[in-house]
DNA sequence: CATACTAACGCAACTCAGTTGCAATAGTCA
DNA sequence: TGACTATTGCAACTGAGTTGCGTTAGTATG
C-alpha cells in the first residue's frame, strides 16, 4: 500500500476495490491532469502486467470515483476551457498550467508574484470572499510551432 | 445604427437580420458574460417595446451567431469552469472576473501586476509560445455570504 | 417595385461528457 | 462462513452544443 490516495481512503473507511486501486494508480502516475476518458481506456491496457492484472471498469464508476476523490480533497479539478473535467493529485504545491492548443501537451508552471495579495485587495474592494482562482496559460509548444518538415 | 457590433458586421458584408440585431443588442447591454441560454430567453421578452419588436430566435441561430461573432473577434469567450460557453464584448480593456459560486453574480476585476512579464519568462523557460491566459477568481458575494436572515 | 441570388434561418436529429436509478456484485467485519 | 452494505455495471437519461438540409428573407440590381 505505497499509494498515498489509497492509504488515505482506507483510513477514512473506504473499501479497497480493484477499480479504486486502478484509478488511484493511474492518477498517481500521471504527469498531467487526466480526464475520465484518459483513465477509462488505459485501465485495462496500462495495468496489464502490473500487480493489478487486467481490469475493466465502467465509465460510471470512473466518474463517481473521480467525484468522490475530489470531494475528499485528494484530487483537484483542473479546467482547460474545453468542457472536459480533468484532475490531478492534490498533494502537490499550488501551481498553474501551460497548455498547448495544438496537441494538449501540458506543463506545470509557477507564477512569480503570488496572487494572494491581489485577492486580498479584491476582497477589500468588492466585498466578495475569494475562495480560489484559476489561472492557465495557453499557447503552442515547440513541437507544434515547428512541425517536422 | 448606434450599435458597434452591428456597424462592424455591416462593414464586413454581413446582412442585417432581426436575429442578428437582437443578439447584438443583448450582448451590448449585458453587464456580464452571457451564455446562449441568457440570450435565447430574453430575446422575445426583453426586446418587447424596443424598436426591434417581438422576436423569436432558434437556439441554433444563437449558437451560430455567437460563434461567428467570436471568429470575427467582436466577442470573447469567457470560461467560468462550468462547461458553459459565455461571451462578452471584445472592445473593453483586458480584465478578469470575480465569480460568486453561490449565485453566479459576476464582477470585472483588474490584476495589479500584469501577467505579461510572467508570460515572457515562461516562454524563455519552456519554449512554448504563449498566446493567452485565463484568470478568474471564485468566491462568495456579500449577499451569498450573509443570506438574509 | 420586381426579381434573383444566397446568406441566414428553423427544425429535427445528432453528439458527447457527464449523471441517475436500480438491480447485481463484492469488500469487510463479525 | 455468512451478513451487511458500499460499490459496481448497465441502460436510460440530461443538457449544452453541433450538423444537415430544406426554407426564408436580406440585399443588390435593373
Ligand atoms: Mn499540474
Ligand atoms: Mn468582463
Ligand atoms: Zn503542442
Ligand atoms: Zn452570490
Amino acid at each position: 500500500m505505497q499509494n498515498k490516495i489509497l492509504q488515505t481512503l482506507k483510513e477514512r473507511g473506504y473499501r479497497m476495490t480493484k477499480a479504486r486501486q486502478g484509478i488511484a494508480g493511474i492518477l498517481s502516475e500521471a504527469g498531467a491532469p487526466l480526464a475520465a476518458a484518459d483513465i477509462l481506456g488505459p485501465l485495462d491496457s496500462r495495468l496489464r502486467g502490473d500487480d493489478i492484472k487486467k481490469l475493466r471498469v465502467n465509465k460510471t464508476t470512473v466518474y463517481r470515483e473521480l467525484e468522490m476523490l475530489r470531494a475528499e480533497n485528494l484530487i483537484l479539478e483542473v479546467d482547460f476551457g474545453d468542457a472536459i473535467k480533468r484532475y490531478e493529485l492534490a498533494d502537490s504545491k499550488h501551481h498553474h498550467h501551460l497548455i498547448c492548443v495544438g496537441c494538449t501537451r501540458v506543463q506545470d508552471v509557477e507564477v512569480d508574484a503570488p496572487l494572494a495579495a491581489t485577492e486580498r485587495r479584491l476582497e477589500r474592494q468588492t466585498s466578495f470572499k475569494i475562495e480560489r482562482h484559476a489561472l492557465e496559460f495557453f499557447g503552442l509548444c515547440a513541437q507544434c510551432r515547428f512541425p517536422r518538415r
